[in-house]
RNA sequence: GCCGGGGUGGCGAAAUGGCAGACGCAGCGGACUUAAAAUCCGCAGGGCCUUACCCGCCCAUGUCGGUUCGAGUCCGACCCUCGGCACCA
């Protein structure tokens, strides 16, 4: 009967020993600091085994870095506010807050049982009031620096709900929670300027760009939508009123045949007033029309382009023209300045418009080669050419025009340079109860102002209904009716909450402080501790949490709160897991509950699993049979393992090499080699399935090698090969290691041990196998001694009988030789 | 349409321009066992040659071309797939 490593028990004593040393608490005590962090949980019940892989990965990273010496800073919270809680209580009957601390109790219980290295004492919730008291003095600040303002504009609004939707909440048009459809609707709401920040958010990414994966910066890059153009001054014909429209094509602007504005620009309200009822009735028809119709974001593009004639005309002020100006269906009002010039013949979305409603054309680009004329023409020409019918600008370059067009608009002050960008300001108001109050009041006598700062927290109030019906905050009475902080005359509070999103953008600045109750953290230790070196989390935040967390950096930088520019200095995204080839989720029902896993194997295997079947960046395809490979190598290499123990305990001093048997030296080497390997592999490749790998490698020579523990050299060897194989294996098997590491009488915790350097000399193998091709083809391989000469090498490659079959008769045209991997002659 | 990944055995995956498939899973054969499980040992990309074996050869990293003594890796075109953005002017 085979022995077991008993995971049980192993992993129950360790997790008692951890807790009660402070094992893995940020000691302070003056090492240089490394802060790893995973993104902490929405606690929705169960950790799922997405959750799970994330820890494990940051845990790796962790548990390496304190082996180094490092003083490691890895804590974890709960990202506790948001809907699911809130319909958790309409449903149940249960409270926002009950039914999430229960969960967040449940969640600390499956982080302790996996054993993963947090700084239990710097745990946070962000639905404490501890916590977002802080959410709300920050927002004061902003107010009171105007980065955070009230705007009235149209937002997406589910009306059996009756709240405001994220955008990310509105699916298909339809609300996420009801399937009604979503609609818009005019609301004031409170906003974060982080357009203030557009281009610092996009020039930071030179400071993170060697840490961070291509991919998000790109995405965010995307995101932001940087577009650089003119913005080209039109006149309405009649009336002198300016039509501003922006373009990226000021090279065309000679081809500019009509304006067309978005169905909501204000100057259409002007026109409306002069031109006759039966246009105005058209115009509002049309409006009416896209209304109704532009919701469905996913429609837009497949979505016919339509619009119609305002009856008003404007000016082309480059040559005079009188163009038609009409409103259409694919001008948006909220890019640019909600206008367009619209150049048929060089744009295909306006040369599909003007084909449908027989729009004029002016061709002003020529291409080399194949001349275009505009009555042939299927498509729009959007290449490259010379201008032609652009005054004096024919016969120039069209991309070198651009900037030489701009120029000139703006000496002749018929148009500005202008940089556009796609992001937004951050809507942050929600009309819903499980978030942040916005510690706002409304006073008749004094306006919007703040609340004072003593009187924070503003508490949610707990005498609620939940009714799925309306805005929450707005029944309670004790909530809403307050004092003016100014006139102390009766006042009313805000009753929207904020964002989730605001809670999750400065998290990792309040676990460097987490007790502080004076301060959203304290400046000095805020600068020893961050910015977290090493972010791990999924990519799906790429665009959302990832930008507005960079936002709040630089804003309380700007406040003076903190020193640093970037949050995170490298940031780690890993794949989803799946399993039947689908993305593992509850409505597809290919779960696998981690705490089953933990009961059946243990955190160890679990873990080792998902760290060996895929890169961390990789998804990952769940295997049960690949858990139970990991679960027996682990008892494999526990058998080997405790087979001597006794022995060596006692055993002190270093082996000496040259005395050992071959197959020893082979053993020796093999540590040295997957010393080097694991390292690199966790450090600079950040691939911990290879790593795992080198390691089944060890085990193999190890298992395959004979040793006499009664021979002292050997029993020496062993107590190498034992010590140096717990050692790596730590971050990634942790209670497996710490229990081999007290049984082979190690000293203290085996993550206070130092990490091994390899021997580079011993790293290297003393004979290779050369290959010897001709043509480049493998014709013979033969064992040379590393590092023969390559007159030498030639000797013995040349005396090979099966190569001269391949030699005779031919000319030896060219002779390559790479040291201590291959030798090839080419022939004719 | 634009941007970014990725396409390698039955499967998850490895490979600073230098032996493609490390390591593992599943599979097959054997040992142990009354038997099975567990464990241990061994085989293992496809094809051809061969009675069979060894040996040997040929073909193989999405497709087609190129650079190179040599390409999974570099270059060009294309196909498929995943993710992001998308009437953004």
């Amino acid at each position: 009967m085979a022995d077991f490593y008993p995971y049980k028990e192993t992993e129950e004593k360790w997790h008692k020993v951890w807790e009660t040393d402070h094992t893995f608490k940020f000691k302070n005590d003056g090492r240089p600091k490394y802060y790893v962090l995973e993104m902490f949980p929405y606690p929705s019940g169960y950790l799922h085994m997405g959750h799970v892989r994330v820890y494990c990965i940051g845990d790796v990273l962790a548990h390496y870095r304190r082996m180094q010496g490092f003083d490691v800073l890895h804590p974890m919270g709960y990202d506790a506010f948001g809907l699911p809680a809130e319909n958790a209580a309409i449903k149940n009957k249960v409270h926002p807050a009950d039914w999430t601390y229960k969960n967040v109790n449940h969640a600390r219980g499956q982080f302790k049982k996996m054993g993963i290295s947090y700084d239990w004492d710097r745990e946070l919730a962000t639905c404490d009031k501890e916590y977002y008291k802080w959410n709300q003095w920050l927002f004061i600040k902003m107010f009171e620096k105007g980065l955070a303002y009230r705007k009235k504009m149209p937002v997406n609004w589910c009306p059996s709900c009756e709240t405001v939707l994220a955008n990310e909440q509105v699916q298909d048009g339809k609300c996420w929670r009801c399937e009604s459809k979503v609609a818009q609707k005019d609301l004031t709401q409170w906003f974060f300027k982080i357009t203030d920040y557009t281009q610092e958010l996009l020039d930071g990414h030179k400071l993170i760009e060697k840490g961070w994966p291509e991919k998000v910066i790109a995405m965010q890059q995307n995101w932001i939508g940087k577009s650089t153009g003119v913005e080209i001054f039109f006149k309405e014909a009649d009336t002198q009123a300016p039509i501003n429209v922006f373009t990226t094509r000021p090279d065309t602007i000679f081809g500019a045949t009509y304006i067309v504005l978005a169905p909501t620009h204000p100057q259409v309200e002007e026109i409306k007033k002069r031109v006759e009822a039966a246009k105005v009735k058209e115009i509002e028809e049309f409006q009416a029309k896209v209304k109704k119709m532009d919701i469905t974001v996913l429609t837009m593009v497949s979505m016919e382009k339509e619009g119609v004639f305002t009856g008003a005309y404007a000016i082309n002020p480059v040559n005079g023209n009188k163009i038609p100006v009409w409103i259409g269906n694919y001008v948006l009002m909220d890019y640019g300045t909600g206008a367009i010039m619209a150049v048929p013949t060089h744009d295909s979305r306006d040369f599909v418009f003007s084909k449908k409603y027989k729009l004029p054309m002016i061709l002003v680009i020529q291409p080399e080669g194949k001349e275009i004329k505009v009555e042939e023409m299927e498509t729009a020409y959007e290449g490259g050419g010379k201008l032609v019918n652009s005054g004096q600008f024919n016969g120039e370059e069209n991309i070198a025009a651009k900037e030489k067009i701009a120029d000139w608009m703006e000496t002749s002050k018929i148009g500005k340079k202008k940089i556009n960008y796609r992001l937004k300001d951050w809507l942050l108001s929600r009309q819903r109860y499980w978030g942040t109050p916005i510690p706002m009041i409304y006073c008749e006598k004094c306006g919007v102002i703040p609340e004072a700062e003593k009187n924070l927290p503003v508490e949610l109030p707990r005498d609620i209904e939940f009714t799925g019906k309306g805005n929450p905050l707005e029944t309670s009475k004790s909530f809403v009716n307050c004092k003016c902080p100014k006139c102390g005359g009766a006042a009313k509070r805000e009753t929207d909450t904020m964002d989730t999103f605001v809670d999750s953008s400065w998290y990792f600045m309040r676990y460097c402080d987490n007790k502080n109750n004076n301060e959203i953290v304290n400046k000095t230790i805020a600068e020893n501790l961050l910015p977290v070196d090493q972010y791990v989390g999924g990519a799906e935040h790429s665009c959302m949490h990832l930008i507005y967390a960079r936002f709040f950096t630089k804003v309380m930088r700007d406040m003076g709160l903190i020193k640093i520019d970037e949050p995170f200095i490298k940031l780690l995204t890993q794949g989803m897991v799946h399993k039947d080839g689908n993305k593992m989720s509850k409505s597809k029902g290919n779960t696998v509950s981690p705490d089953d896993m933990i009961e059946k194997y243990g955190a160890d295997i679990a873990r080792l699993f998902m760290l060996f079947a895929a890169p961390p960046m990789f998804d990952l395809e769940w295997s049960d049979e690949g858990v139970e490979g990991a679960s027996r190598f682990v008892n494999r290499l526990w058998r080997k393992m405790i087979e001597n123990m006794e022995n060596i305990k006692k055993i002190n001093g270093d082996y000496e090499y040259a005395t050992l048997t071959d197959s020893q030296k082979k053993l020796a080497r093999k540590v040295h080699q997957t010393i080097k390997k694991v390292t690199k592999d966790i450090e600079v490749e950040q691939q911990f399935n290879t790593a795992i790998a080198g390691m089944m490698e060890l085990y193999n020579v190890f298992s395959a090698t004979e040793l006499e523990v009664n021979k002292p050299n050997e029993a020496k060897l062993l107590k190498f090969v034992t010590s140096n194989f717990t050692l790596l294996l730590a971050p990634f098997v942790p209670h497996f290691a710490e229990e081999l590491w007290e049984r082979q009488g190690g000293t203290g915790s085996v993550f206070f041990q130092k990490w091994p350097i390899a021997d580079e000399k011993l790293t290297v193998e003393d004979s290779i196998e050369l290959v010897v091709q001709v043509n480049g083809k493998i014709r013979e391989k033969i064992q040379v001694a590393m590092n023969t000469s390559q007159l030498e090498t030639e000797k013995i490659v040349f005396a090979s009988e099966r190569l001269k079959e391949w030699l005779v008769g031919k000319e030896i045209v060219k002779k390559i030789y790479v040291p201590n991997k291959l030798y090839n002659i080419v022939i004719k």
